[in-house]
DNA sequence: CTGTATCCTGAACGATACTG
DNA sequence: CAGTATCGTTCAGGATACAG
């Protein structure tokens, strides 16, 4: 548990790990999607999924540099648990925000 | 989503509500669960955590003072939560740990 | 394009002492 | 018993400049 608090440790983390759940992307296209995020964070966030074994980096040989950040399998796992955050939060939070007929509502695509 | 991570802020969060998963306890029975916590942070997370509508606090009349912790039952319902995050660092951290036959592993009770 | 280096600020933590 | 007050430390986050 501390493991996976580890993993996502940090305001941002999740964030990057939904992204990436979508498909892969290059660091510029994460910039993009999460413009709150300065450089530093992003690669801060980045480097340390990468140490937790739930991003990968593909470099690309070439110019100019291409790299594209993509959820290892351990990653993908990470679903159904940012599902569950998102679930208690959506229930704690009111449950009159329109729309769901019980439990689906699918913010993860 | 970042509700929930914002209920669960803090290093200890998540292990306060371990305990108070498995029952009520008053505050030194937490405080003796938990020695890593100082007075502070714990009186910080109690705080946070009634804030966030997690837990409720049973101020009981009379000399010594006696106080309950509890769970509201927004509460009881971030077991499956910690759940997931538990099943994940479980797997995440290598699986030879001994004695998993495939997805069990109580680790909350 | 894809990052790293540096510096600064604010928040969380931790220990200790003290109050109702 | 059940906390709050205060203070010092540590660390993540944010901005900017620079490098491969």
């Amino acid at each position: 548990m501390e493991i996976t608090l580890a993993a996502l440790h940090g305001r941002w983390t999740t964030l990057v790990v939904r992204e990436l759940l979508r498909g892969d992307l290059s660091y510029s296209e994460l910039r993009a999607v999460l413009p709150a995020l300065s450089d530093k964070v992003l690669s801060d966030r980045l480097a340390q999924l990468a140490e937790a074994g739930v991003v990968e980096r593909d470099r690309r040989p070439g110019w100019p540099p291409r790299v594209r950040y993509a959820l290892t399998p351990s990653g993908h796992r990470l679903g159904p648990v940012l599902q569950a955050l998102w679930d208690w939060g959506a229930e704690a939070s009111g449950r009159d925000s329109g729309a769901e007929s019980g439990h689906e509502t699918n913010p993860v695509h």
